[in-house]
DNA sequence: TTGAAAGCGCTAACAC
DNA sequence: GTGTTAGCGCTTTCAA
C-alpha cells in the first residue's frame, strides 16, 4: 500500500495525502478527515526510506556505547550497572516521543567508524555517545560531522581546549567530583584520617574526577595522602580485590581505617578481600563505593555509595537530542547533574583506642 | 557525496559503482579496484534509504522488548537481569555481522503497533520479540506479517494450537521445565519433603513451566503438594517477601524445610522475610532460586539457582534472524536451550530430628 | 563488460 | 486548496 493507493481511494492526489500525513495547514478539515479515514482503514504507513530520501528526517537516533577497554571483559557493558539503566531510560523517553533508537556497540577504534557510517548512510538524525572512555579523538570526529550529537560524561576542559564547543553538540555530565568529595568528607566527618582510595581508570572523565576529589578533599582537611593507600583498581572488581588484599597484608600496623572506592564493583572486590582476611566491615574498616548499583543496598552490611542520577541524565539526553534534531541548535550546551550520597551500614564512626 | 560523484571521479557509470558496492561478479578486477580506491579515499557510504527504496535490505533488525505488566514497575525491564544481558549479547552478535539493531520497548497493547509499523515503514528486515508476557494475540499479528521473526520463550503448544508454526517464524526457548525439575529434585535429594514454591506470573511461559515442573516433580517423588506452600509471588520481590513472611508466621508448627522460588528476585524477598523472622538459611530453611542473577553468587550465604543460557540464546537469535533475513526460511523452526543448576550455600541436607 | 534509463515511494516547488 | 511534476540516491533491467 503506497500513498498513491490512498490517494486513489480518497479521490485526491498524492500531494494531498502527503500534506495530510505531514500535518500541513493548507488542507481543509473535510479533506483531511476523508484521507485519514482511508489511511487508518488500511493501516497505511508511509515508507521511511522514501520519506528520508525526499528530505524528511528518519526519526531515529543512534546510541553508541563505547567500551574499548572492556572488549575482552566477560562482564560487558550491559551487565554494567551504569549503562543498563541508561539505555532503559533513553529508550523509554525516545520511544515515548515517537523516536526509534538504533543501538550500536563500539568495542574497537575501528568500530567507531560505525558512528560516522550511521550518519552518512542516513540512518539516524542525531546521536548519543556514552562509554567507558572519553576519547577526544572520537569527540573531534563527531564534532566534525556537524550533526546533532550528545556526549555523556566528557571532560569540559578538554573539550574547550580542543575548541569542540560547537553548535549541535551538547555534553551531559554528572557531578562526580562533588559526589566523591561528599563521600570523603563523610568519612572524615566520622573521624577517619587514614583513608585509602581505590582508583578507577584515569582515561575516563569520571575516573579522574573521583581521584582528584579524593586528593583535594584529603588535603583541604589537612590529611596526609599516603601513596600506599592509593590503589589502582581500573574500575575492575578483580584488580580491587588483589590490591586491597595486598594493602591489608602489607600495611599491617598502619592499616587505613576507611576506604573510598571509585566504583561499587571495586568495593565488592574490597569486601571479598576483607572477608578473606577476616577484616570486619564496618568495625575495622569503613567503606564507601560509587554508582549505587542495585546490589549495594542488598549487601550485608549494606554498602554506602554515591548515587548518580542516571535516569535523569538519560531522560535529559533524549529530550535534548530530539530537540536538536528537530530545531537544530544555535549553540553548544552543557548540563551537569548532582549526585547523592547514600549512607548505609558499611561506614562507622572511628572509635579511638 | 553520491554514487554519481564516485562514478565521475572513477570515470565509470553509476551502474558500475553500484556493481562494485554490491560485489557483482561481472566487473573486472581492474575496474573494481579503481572504483574502490575512490570510494575509500572519499569515505563514501551509500545512502541506506536510497538502497532500501531500490529494493535492497536495510540490514537492520528490530528488537522489541515487551513489558506490559511492568509498565508501572519502577524496576523496569532493563534493570531486569534477564533482558540486559540478552540485549547485550544480541547487539554484539548482530553488530559483528554488520547489522544494526533498532530497539523498541512495548509497554502497552497500543505500543505493540510499533512492531507492525517498523516493518511497514521499511525500517527493519526482521524482528525479535522478547518479553515478560507471551501473548498469543501478538504472536498472531506477527505471524500474519509474513516476515522474518523470532519469538523468545513462547509456548510451543499454544503456538501449534493456533497454527502459528509458519515459515519465517522461529522460536527460541530455554528448558525451564527441566531446570525447575532439577532444582526440586536437588532439594528432594537433600532429604527435603516439605518444599514450598514461590510462583511467578502464570501468563508467562516460563512462569507456567516452572510451576508445572514443581508440581510434577513433587508428585513423581511421592511428595504431598501442600496448597499452603504454594505462594503467589508474581515474579515480584515484594510479593514474595509478604507471602513468605505470612507463610512462616502461619504455618508455625509445620513450616516447610525448603523453598523453591520461580526467580531470584523473589528469592531475595524470601531472604529478607527470613532475616526479619530470624529464620536461618540454610540451617532452618533451604532455598533455590531461578535465573542466576549476578547477585546470587555474591549473597551471604550465596544463593543456589538455575542458570539460563541467555547469552547463547541471544547469539542464536541473532544468527537465526539474520539468516532468515538473508535467505528466507522455508520452514518453521524451534530451538531449546538447556539450563544448569548452580549449587551454592543456600541449600543444606535436611537434618532429621 | 558497461552505460542508459526506468523506477522504488515519497516530498515540495510550482502552477492552476 | 489541490494537482502536476521533478527530484531524492540508489539498483536493475535492457541494450549495446
Amino acid at each position: 500500500m503506497r500513498s498513491e493507493d490512498i490517494a486513489k481511494l480518497a479521490g485526491v492526489s498524492r500531494s494531498t495525502v502527503s500534506r495530510v500525513i505531514n500535518n500541513y495547514s493548507n488542507v481543509p478539515d473535510k479533506t483531511r478527515k476523508k484521507v485519514m479515514k482511508i489511511i487508518e482503514e488500511h493501516h497505511y504507513e508511509p515508507n521511511t526510506s522514501a520519506r528520508a530520501l525526499a528530505g524528511k528526517k528518519t526519526n531515529t537516533i543512534g546510541l553508541f556505547v563505547v567500551s574499548i577497554t572492556e572488549k575482552h571483559n566477560p562482564n560487558r557493558i550491559y551487565q554494567n550497572n551504569y549503562f543498563a539503566p541508561f539505555v532503559d531510560a533513553l529508550l523509554d523517553s525516545a520511544n515515548a516521543m515517537g523516536y526509534y533508537v538504533l543501538i550500536h556497540t563500539v568495542y574497537s577504534e575501528d568500530d567507531f567508524q560505525k558512528v560516522r557510517q550511521a550518519f552518512q548512510q542516513g540512518r539516524i538524525d542525531g546521536g548519543i555517545i556514552v562509554g567507558t572512555e572519553n576519547n577526544m579523538e572520537m569527540a573531534r570526529i563527531i564534532a566534525d560531522l556537524q550533526v546533532p550529537f550528545i556526549l555523556i560524561d566528557y571532560d569540559m576542559r578538554e573539550l574547550l581546549e580542543n575548541r569542540l564547543d560547537r553548535n549541535n553538540l551538547a555534553v551531559i555530565n554528572s557531578k562526580d567530583y562533588e559526589g566523591a568529595a561528599k563521600a570523603v568528607e563523610h568519612l572524615i566527618g566520622l573521624g577517619h584520617q587514614r583513608i585509602a582510595f581505590i582508583s578507577g581508570r584515569q582515561n575516563t572523565y569520571s575516573g579522574r574526577q573521583r581521584y582528584e576529589a579524593y586528593i583535594s578533599s584529603m588535603e583541604s582537611n589537612g590529611l596526609e595522602v599516603n601513596k600506599d593507600y592509593i590503589l589502582q583498581g581500573e574500575f575492575l572488581k578483580m584488580n580491587a580485590y588483589e590490591e586491597v588484599k595486598r594493602m591489608l597484608m602489607m600495611a599491617d600496623g598502619v592499616r587505613p581505617t576507611a576506604i573510598f572506592s571509585a566504583n561499587d564493583e571495586m568495593a565488592l572486590g574490597a569486601i571479598e578481600a576483607c572477608k578473606e582476611l577476616g577484616v570486619s566491615i564496618p568495625n575495622e574498616l569503613s567503606l564507601i563505593g560509587f554508582d549505587d548499583i542495585q546490589v549495594a543496598a542488598q549487601l550485608n552490611p549494606s554498602l554506602s555509595s554515591v548515587r548518580l542520577p542516571i535516569f535523569e541524565m538519560a531522560k535529559a539526553a533524549a529530550h535534548s537530542i530530539i530537540d536538536m534534531c528537530e530545531k537544530g541548535s544555535e549553540s553548544f550546551s552543557m548540563l551537569s547533574f548532582p549526585t547523592q550520597l547514600m549512607v548505609r551500614e558499611s561506614c562507622q564512626r572511628l572509635v579511638k583506642d
